[in-house]
DNA sequence: GCGACAG
DNA sequence: ATCTTGTCGC
């Protein structure tokens, strides 16, 4: 078992064997349980620094009344690869998490979720063992049937014929998002979390407050 | 003010 | 390809 804070010393080869191994343990049957705090987490990065930023924001749900907030500044020396963002955002994310003091019960990531599956949504759910939903403005995999110009209008995204998450419209004349789950929650609960939380904007609630 | 789109 | 900035429609 590698520790998050030893992923720089992986090579890129070594990297993909890792999640190559964690994608087996990927759970996406149904979350079995009410829950009142919903989580939102972004990481940011410059391509060829080590400082890696994180935030967690913390919502009461379905309320999407603000709880909680936390920040952190980390550093890596796992360089900037595509495919293996999770190696460099994990450790960052992981020391915002541990000072969050009330945890939240889902977390929605910026990210493609299993329509992805190394990506940090999983990566991040299986390490912590908590429900995470990845939630993306653009697609980076899939098709999918064009929407109706209508709020709520939703269709599967499909990664071959396997449906992997939905595309949802969460207003008219706006683009739509990409939701996906990432563990311990069904391709079906994550779209109705993604639509509980969408009150005024393109993007969820949690994922909309990390931006300031 | 939000969000699309241009370049 | 990604990020910043401006303009315009809703």
């Amino acid at each position: 078992m590698i520790l998050p804070k030893e992923y720089e010393k992986l090579s890129p080869e070594d990297a993909i064997v890792l999640q190559m191994e964690m994608r087996k343990s990927i759970n996406i049957t149904p979350l079995n349980k009410d829950f009142k705090l919903i989580g939102g987490a972004d990481i940011s990065f410059n391509k060829y620094e080590e400082q890696v930023y994180a935030g967690i924001i913390v919502l009461a749900y379905p309320s999407m009344k603000i709880g909680s907030q936390v920040t952190v500044k980390a550093f890596t020396k796992f360089p900037n690869i595509s495919g293996l963002l999770a190696l460099r955002e994990t450790p960052a994310l992981l020391k915002a998490w541990e000072q969050l003091k009330q945890k939240p019960d889902v977390l929605i990531l910026d990210d493609q979720g299993i329509a992805h599956e190394r990506g940090i949504t999983t990566h991040f759910g299986l390490l912590t063992n908590i429900p995470t939903i990845g939630c993306a403005k653009s697609k980076l995999y899939g098709n999918y049937h064009q929407l109706e110009n209508e709020r709520f209008s939703a269709s599967p995204l499909l990664k071959q014929e396997e449906t992997r998450g939905f595309v949802l419209r969460t207003k008219v004349n706006c683009k739509p998002i990409y939701i996906s789950p990432g563990h311990k929650i069904s391709i079906a609960q994550s779209l109705e979390i993604i639509k509980n939380c969408s009150l005024k904007h393109r993007i969820p609630e949690p994922l909309d407050w990390l931006i300031y």
